[in-house]
DNA sequence: CGGTTTTATGTAATCCATTACATTGCGATG
DNA sequence: CATCGCAATGTAATGGATTACATAAAACCG
């Protein structure tokens, strides 16, 4: 490129006249279509924002020049001077859990159908990130958040703030939330093992931060009561989500000795790890032991046997939080709520009867 | 807050005398924050950017009313003005899928390291948003870009690209890539089942059009060479990396009436739904079918039996390709190249002699 | 045909921060 | 004491678009 252009002395024998300019070469601006294209910026601008109030000769000549030349309008500029990016982050802790995916593909749906685009951050529950990200809303990098975790990052934006919590919720009624039901959801649960004749059911709890977690152990206690079984303490244990967490919970129980028909775990992937823990004790799902999860993700189709477990309607939490985003953007005064959705049992076959 | 303002009506009664300004309220910008420290707008920058050069008496007072008055500068006029945004963005198919967590893990490390944030993209092999995130490197909103797949968009930016494929690669040496040794890796996983004596090994492919899957495919074929195996083309079976792509292959196999002792995937997900279809049909792994699978997801760990597979060095990947698009930006002279690690066999319980 | 819209385009202000260059004040040096 | 250098700060240009307002030409109308 920059061989041709040494060699280019003479310029303007590319046919049209005076009018090839010396091709800079550089980054386009508005600035130079203009000139190229013999008009001023502001047409420019118009034939590329609102092409219908151009005639139709400039704009094509203008998107003849656009394209030519590659111009792309720089966004920085164009979000700058109209105070907006349709831009929203999207905050997830883990992208490894596949429960969010679908949510956001749900998120994805409604922010396209509505001219958005989602960028999406992993902030592995460390604060300083989930707040490098919400800091970007504060410097107008982006119009608005969702945020899917317990912790509400501050956005120091004056009025209020655009950010909608999907999946957890928080206690504060300023800030706008979708999530399930999860009291009903997990008793519901419970209801299922109690109906198939278990009295002795163990309980894998999450993180006891999460508020969504105290009201999956709100239900299962719920549920426990209205069956008349009192609740044994040393059958719950507190676990992270994670795999391992559920491991460790059974293999607490068992090397306890307690002596447990069903396990009802926060979520799948815990429910995965009991299910591990059991068989290598040599213990037979369902026959000796039942195991429910929680989520539906995409892997509790596939363990052996299938995972039982709560669904969670990941694809409305996700459609439902962008819709409630944009309806703040679209009108600030719009007044924050909460939104709750029901989650339904799905049974497969990591539970049977006593 | 707002209850707080409607009762200040006299102003000003918070000390400090008439500099106390009217608190208009809305966004901030650094020209208030000058007016209100009695500074000028050049003064406020540098004591925000280079707070050494600023005298520590002007400094402490410019950094109480910035934080006092909650002010952020607006990203977009600084991105603008130095044309950097110091964000890269990363893109990954589908963020299901874990085997890009990790990756993204290293890249985000890295980044961190560097001064950078990574957002990341979901496109779900979808040519249409591939294109509208590069778009965003043209048009300034990123600094640079890491794709992970097969294809690359366009980047219509003179000069050379900001941009690393990593995971995939193509064959353009204009592109920087990082990738593993595919055709040595799933040669060592086919070999590995030659030494454990198996003869009849099938082979599920991934989408044909990646070329890791075509070296996957041909280290396939030169094991089987080197073994003096002559490849049976009806055990070889196309996949598109799904857990049901490897279900229908298998039964596809059986259906047919196949003899294989032993099964390489192109990836853990089609291997999962391998192991699945076998177990269906009454087939125990490993003593009647040995099962390898290829990347080395977080739930090959937890499968039943646990996955023999390749483990490709995710976190690597990630640290490298964010280090060679580091190097792209700040020096846009230096060459493109492709980097290939190596990745190792892990053997677990799904593979035994035959 | 004069006057009024309507349509198409241009001029220049604006968004908000960064930074080159200019200015001021002061201590150091000869 | 004049001069120089440096430190601290200010003034104003700049980045690249959008858009309010102005203007010119064309269309319309009685």
């Amino acid at each position: 490129m920059s061989a041709k252009e040494t060699s280019r002395k003479r310029q303007g024998d590319k046919g049209q006249g005076v009018d090839v300019a010396p091709q800079p070469a550089r980054v386009r601006t508005v600035k130079e279509i203009a000139a190229i294209a013999k008009v001023s910026v502001a047409t420019v601008s118009r034939a590329l924002q609102r092409p219908e109030i151009v005639s139709e000769e400039t704009r094509r000549r203008i998107h003849e020049v656009v394209k030519r030349l590659g111009y792309t309008p720089n966004a920085l500029a164009r979000n700058l001077r109209t105070a907006r990016t349709r831009l929203i982050v999207a905050l997830l802790p883990d992208i490894t859990n596949p429960f969010f995916s679908e949510v956001i593909r749900g998120i994805e749906q409604v922010a396209y159908e509505n001219g958005y685009s989602v960028l999406l951050g992993e902030t592995q529950s460390n604060l300083v990130r989930e707040q490098a990200y919400a800091d970007m809303v504060a410097a107008r990098q982006a119009d608005g958040i969702i945020t899917m975790f317990h912790r509400v990052p501050a956005i120091p934006i004056d009025g209020r703030l655009p950010l909608v919590n999907a999946c957890e919720y928080v206690k504060d009624s300023a800030i706008s939330s979708v999530y399930v039901d999860n009291v009903a959801a997990a008793s519901a649960a419970v209801d299922y093992l109690v109906t198939l004749g278990h009295r002795d059911i163990a309980f894998i709890a999450g993180p006891s931060l999460s508020p969504i977690c105290v009201d999956r152990e709100q239900g299962y206690h719920l549920a426990l009561q209205r069956a008349n079984i009192a609740a044994n303490p040393a059958l719950t244990a507190a676990g992270d989500f994670s795999i391992e967490a559920g491991e460790r919970a059974v293999e607490l129980f068992l090397s306890q000795g307690q002596s447990f028909s069903a396990v009802f775990c926060s979520n799948d992937e815990m429910a995965i790890g009991a299910m591990r823990a059991l068989v290598s004790r040599g213990l037979r799902i369902p026959e000796d032991v039942s195991v429910v999860g929680f989520d539906d993700i995409r892997f509790s189709r596939y363990t052996s046997p299938p995972l039982t477990t709560i669904s969670q309607p990941k694809n409305a939490l996700g459609r439902e939080a962008m819709t409630m985003l944009i309806e703040i953007l679209n009108d600030p005064e719009v007044p924050p709520r909460k939104r709750v959705l029901s989650a339904e049992l799905v049974v497969r076959g990591s539970t049977g009867p006593r």
